[in-house]
RNA sequence: GCCGGGGUGGUGAAAUUGGUAAACACAGGGGACUUAAAAUCCCCCGGGCUCACGCCCUUCUGGGUUCAAGUCCCAGCCUCGGCACCA
């Protein structure tokens, strides 16, 4: 027999029969009135792909089976599961694969779409196909640019000149968030400046709040991290230099630093400005002009990765001009140089070249005062400096402020600055605002009609959506503005106020604009009239549970979050946070190495699931390793989830009606047990392995099965395996699918006790023999029992016990001497 | 450099959170069935010593706490992610 006709389950029969019945039922679709009233709605969300030309690959289906396996066992609990899935198609990367193979992206789009549904069906996940969504239709991208409008009358979407990251490659700005160590992140080409007017959205408002609720929002703890490193809050205080001349005179002028140690201002001994700070000019004298241009020059040209890299050694140009150090009232220099940020802070910093190290390698390359202003243990006020110190220790050389503890004098410097008017505490984030516009063609225009007479002007709500036209040459050039600026026809238009001549935005808006709301439309997708329909999202969200990568830890998640309490903040939602349980799912690897073409390990779906089934595919991808950790796809590991699935079918085939043997019901019911409380924790690989041994038990010395024995196992291996699951559940005479009603099995707690328990017996510490005891025995019958076995005997033997220790159920312990 | 995750058999991994290390699988070895192969079923499978009952060693390394440590503490090594001249 070959390996399909060992016995008389054939996967791709099954599949096909159940995802046709799927549909004709209408199984895995809410119908409006259920997404209206639902009494018990679990809404599980998983992040939705980008539809590439390739087709699904290994980690989509690995991250959506561990979110349908979720959804799945949800439903089989009683609960209404909302589960859907969409497209996330707009975006640089389709519109650079389109150029690449010469296709405008609106015929490919629809292509690879129509590709994936196909691929996404043939997987059997739980996708409620009637609420999907694509990003690149009209009928969603309207309700994009209609959330553009409202940030924009609520003035947190501003237009502005800005230095942006601009990839010459790409041809195209980059946000902050897509520039890694100063390389474009899709390209890897290094990224220049450019000052571009752009639409900004003003994230930076919400820093405080974006970071407060990480506090009780339940996430991967990575993912937390993630963000709140981000977000990058830091506790200092902004101080007030005053510009002197060479004679001290005041110049009228002042530069603020920002520092997060004030405690150090008495070591402060010169002055660093970024080289792009508006004061540069009026600080620098005509002997220092020429350098001082130059060296702006240079820095301008070189790109973000050089700039940015922290071991370059450092550079940087005296400006002729000094300022008073406020704390010593003593001139110091003004720098400027390159490893001082302008879009940090204030852009300009004191330098303590005694406890910072970078200003001490700039002070020792460029033979500035070093200055010990902190005493470590050990140490005193004139204790050389090798390198910068940063420890603990108490200041020194500080005036009248010698001897203070540094782990509490911050405070005390930034209440003295305070008092003398010169400087004060502040919160700093390293999170920037988000760039959202986009110079390309591939995305939804922003609704903005500019006009001589009444400037920016947001387009009526009435008149969205604003269509992307259909344009031939879509191709980006070095000018910096979108192709659409190209398209006079489609750009002139009346402005909407005073109903002259007028000129539409050309710039599109970023990918992550789209997918920022998109878990607010999916329950709403019934609905022409408005973005979400207000009863149902009370009903539906926040999202119940969310799995996606921790690739978008920080930037996907981020910005669907801000647009979340913005569309609070203005009362169209009723809570802040979009995702109640955010998890991030591993990744998987191929047989020990990073999947990639050049290394040829890149495993490609389909023929697998041709051979072994969706099911088997399902069930070897979550038994792999840890959910949240990923694992290691090896080719031949599927041997063991496909064969299993075929024990299952001969044993439930074969079942009989008779009573079910004591032990093996007793393992069923553990085995119940720990698969409820695993699943909902994402424990896949322990529940499978679980559920083999339950089937490894079922069959012992090649018995039969009774019904009873073998029925839970089919409710609980239905998430992970729905098609087979549905073919025995209706072998057994079920009418209805597995997954209508709350067919998950429950367990008897009294049915889980073993009547006879395994205790170990250690002397010393040294497992020495087991005893089998009854359940409920005596201490004083276990320890009886323990002393009398052989192997103990013979090492109690002739030796004091000195203490017994019994840890009832697992041990007991001769402690001798 | 800073912040996180992780290091357990030939391999992927388990281990009730301090209580019999290696469950469940893959690969490998042996056997049954078969003319034969495939499939299926059964047995073995961390290392060493032993005819055997057993004994010793073993969870990256080295210390520590404890009757008891893969699990807790200290020091170090390796690895994978994230952030990074962020003042």
């Amino acid at each position: 027999m070959s390996n399909q006709e060992r016995d008389s389950y054939n996967p791709s029969a099954v599949e096909e029969k159940w995802q046709r019945n799927w549909e004709e039922r209408g199984t895995n679709s809410l119908t409006l009135e259920q997404l209206k009233s639902a009494k018990d709605p679990y809404y599980q969300l998983m992040m939705f792909p980008y539809p590439s030309a390739e087709g699904l690959h290994v980690g989509n289906i690995y991250a959506f089976t561990g979110a349908d396996v979720h959804g799945r066992f949800f439903r089989m609990q009683g609960r209404t599961v909302f589960e859907p899935m969409g497209f996330d198609a707009f975006g640089i990367h389709s519109e650079n694969f389109a150029l690449k193979i010469g296709t405008h992206p609106m015929d490919l789009i629809p292509a690879n779409v129509d590709n994936f549904t196909r691929q996404l069906r043939r997987i059997g996940g739980m996708f409620d196909w009637k609420h999907s969504l694509d990003t690149t239709d009209p009928s969603y991208y309207k309700w994009t640019q209609w959330v553009f409008l409202k940030l924009f009358e609520a003035g947190l979407a501003e237009q502005k000149k800005a230095p942006v990251n601009w990839c010459p490659s790409c041809m195209t700005v980059l946000a902050n968030e897509q520039v890694i160590t100063g390389a474009c992140e899709r390209c890897t080409t290094p990224v220049e400046q450019r000052e571009i007017k752009q639409w900004f959205f003003k994230i930076t408002d919400y820093a405080q709040r974006l970071l407060d609720n990480l506090g009780f929002i339940d996430w991967s703890e990575t993912t937390l991290k993630a963000q709140s490193n981000w977000i990058g809050r830091s506790e200092g205080a902004r101080l007030n230099f005053s510009v002197v001349y060479s004679d001290d005179r005041d110049t009228g002028h002042n530069i603020e630093v920002y520092t997060t140690r004030p405690d150090t201002i008495f070591g402060a001994t010169y002055m660093v400005l970024s080289p792009e700070h508006p004061m540069v000019d009026k600080v620098t004298d005509d002997e220092h002009r020429h350098s001082v241009s130059e060296y702006r020059e240079e820095a301008r040209k070189s790109d973000l990765v050089t700039r940015q890299k922290t071991d370059k050694s450092k550079t940087g140009a005296f400006t002729g001009g000094f300022c008073a150090n406020p704390a010593t009232g003593e001139q110091i220099p003004i720098w400027i140089a390159d490893y001082v940020l302008m879009d940090y802070g204030t852009g300009a910093i004191m330098a303590v070249p005694g406890h910072d190290q970078r200003d001490f390698e700039f002070a020792t390359a460029f033979n500035l005062p070093i200055k010990r202003v902190v005493a470590g243990p050990e140490e005193s006020s004139d204790t050389p400096l090798s390198e910068a110190y940063i420890g603990p220790g108490f200041l020194v050389n500080s005036g009248e402020f010698d001897g203070t503890d540094v782990s509490d004098s911050v405070g005390v410097f930034t209440k003295w600055a305070k008092s003398h008017g010169w400087g004060e505490g502040t919160v700093n984030f390293r999170l920037h605002d988000w760039c959202i516009s986009r110079q390309r063609y591939w995305g939804p225009p922003i609704p903005i009609i500019h006009c001589d007479n009444c400037g920016s002007v947001p387009v009526p709500e009435e008149d969205l959506p604003v269509i992307l036209p259909r344009v031939e040459d879509f191709k980006p050039d070095d000018s910096g503005v979108s192709p659409l600026a190209r398209v006079e026809e489609w750009y002139q238009t009346t402005c909407p106020e005073c109903g002259g001549e007028a000129r539409r935005e050309t710039d599109v808006s970023d990918t992550f604009l789209d997918s920022g709301w998109y878990f607010l439309r999916y329950p709403s997708t019934d609905f022409e009239d408005t973005a979400f329909d207000p009863e149902i999202t009370r009903r539906w969200l926040p999202v119940d549970t969310y799995i996606g990568g921790n690739e978008h830890a920080v930037l996907h998640l981020l910005y669907s979050r801000f647009l979340t309490m913005v569309l609070k903040d203005l009362g169209y939602l009723d809570f802040e946070e979009p995702y109640d349980v955010f998890r991030a799912h591993g990744l998987i690897i191929a047989e020990g190495a990073k999947m990639s073409k050049s290394r040829g390990n890149v495993i490609i779906p389909d023929p697998i699931i041709e051979e072994f089934g969706a099911d088997a595919f399902r069930i070897y991808l979550m038994f792999l390793g840890p959910f949240e950790e990923g694992g290691d796809y090896r080719t031949e590991g599927i041997q063991g989830p496909y064969g299993f699935l075929h024990r299952l079918w001969d044993t439930a085939l074969t079942a009989t009606e008779g009573t079910p043997d004591p032990d093996v019901e007793r393992k069923v019911h553990q085995t119940v047990k720990q698969v409820t409380e695993q699943v909902q924790e994402l424990g896949y690989n322990t529940s499978i392995a679980a559920m083999m041994e339950c089937l490894n038990a079922i069959r012992s010395g090649g018995r039969q099965a009774t019904r009873t024995e073998v029925e839970p196992l089919i409710a609980m291996i239905a998430p992970f395996a729905p098609h087979l699951a549905e073919e025995l559940w209706e072998h057994l005479g079920h009418k209805e699918s597995i997954f209508e009603g709350s067919n998950w099995p429950s367990f008897d707690e009294s049915k889980i006790i073993e009547s006879q328990v395994s205790v170990a017996v250690q002397v010393n510490g040294k497992l020495r023999g087991t005893i089998s005891v009854p359940q409920d025995a005596a201490e004083d019958d276990v320890i009886i029992a323990a002393r009398e076995e052989d192997n103990v005997a013979r090492y109690l033997n002739g030796v004091e016990e000195r203490r017994i220790v019994h840890v009832p159920g697992r041990l007991v312990n001769f402690v001798v001497g």
